[in-house]
DNA sequence: ACGAGATCCTGTCAGC
DNA sequence: TGCTGACAGGATCTCG
């Protein structure tokens, strides 16, 4: 389940091999791997376009295309005319895998022909991510782009402090609305609460202002320790290359319901948190 | 406006 | 062995 340090680290990965590429030929396979398009728009927007950069916002992958070379022998357009975004959801199975041509995998929904031969696919098993093309003026008017809030890495600690102590949702539930902070998903929620002592389902309003920052900082802790370790492999997520990350190994509750606490020994706690499996420890994360 | 719960989807695994 | 049901979860929709 790629959250935001499996994304940047994906970005970082294409980056260098797909800038300056065109997107010679484009296949779509799955009519819900490119939602709000019909198959044949999609690729009739993509196709013939050069990557001019690659980047993450949120657990969203985005590509920025030229289509100026599609305009004919002018060549100087200005940056940004005839552009677009190629954006990349890949909710819970998406893989997006970089390499030499090679045969149809399973569960592959897209396929990209770069213009040195080799290959960029999108593959789902189930089927809840895709793909979407923008030009710049319809991605600002996109509702979920629109609603992302701050980037959890660069958002001011007050900033994040005052964002949640107004709030009286669960905090975790509140770390996975998208609306609030872009980007955390159930691993990492559960591990920056765990660093930060507090209780999953904790009233966020609830919360001293002094351990809301503590969660600020466990926060972006978390997220910097995964993706200098590639980001966390749980069954699907691959890097763009196909390396598993390593940051699971560093799980101290995601998943550990009935464990021992590697901190104080007390058993885990799981339970549910706005509809989502939810590890802590009763004894480290008291309120 | 806000919070909470259901929904989508399919592979995996536990239990019978 | 083979079947059934629970489970995983990001974003969206609906309801209170």
């Amino acid at each position: 389940m790629p959250e935001l340090p499996e994304v940047e680290v994906i970005a970082r990965g294409l980056r260098e091999p797909l800038t300056g590429r065109c997107l010679e030929r484009v296949r779509v396979d799955d009519v819900r791997a490119v939602p709000g398009h019909t198959p044949e728009e999609f690729v009739e927007r993509v196709q013939g376009a050069r990557v001019v950069g690659v980047r993450r916002r949120g657990k969203l992958l985005l590509f920025d295309l030229d289509h100026a070379s599609l305009a004919g022998a002018g060549g100087a357009m200005a940056p940004g005319q005839g552009g677009s975004v190629l954006t990349v959801h890949l909710r819970m199975t998406g893989r997006l895998v970089h390499g030499g041509d090679r045969p149809h995998e399973a569960h592959e929904r897209i396929r990209f022909h770069l213009d040195d031969g080799s290959v960029l696919t999108f593959a789902d098993v189930r089927r809840f991510g895709g793909c979407r093309v923008f030009t710049p003026d319809e991605l600002e008017q996109w509702s979920f782009w629109r609603a992302l809030g701050p980037e959890p890495l660069e958002v001011d600690r007050e900033v994040f402090v005052d964002l949640l102590q107004k709030r009286r949702a669960r905090i975790k539930a509140l770390l996975l609305d998208q609306r609030v902070v872009a980007g955390v998903g159930n691993i990492y929620a559960d591990e920056s609460l765990f660093r930060a002592g507090i209780r999953p389902d904790a009233v966020a309003a609830l919360v001293s202002r002094k351990r809301l920052g503590a969660l600020h900082q466990a926060l972006q802790e978390v997220l910097l320790q995964a993706i200098a370790e590639n980001g966390s492999s749980i069954s699907d997520y691959r890097t763009a290359r196909g390396d598993a990350g390593a940051f699971q190994n560093s799980f101290q509750v995601y998943g550990k319901a009935g464990q021992t606490c590697q901190t104080c020994g007390a058993t885990l706690c799981g339970c549910k948190v706005g509809g989502r499996s939810t590890t802590y420890c009763p004894h480290c994360q008291p309120s």
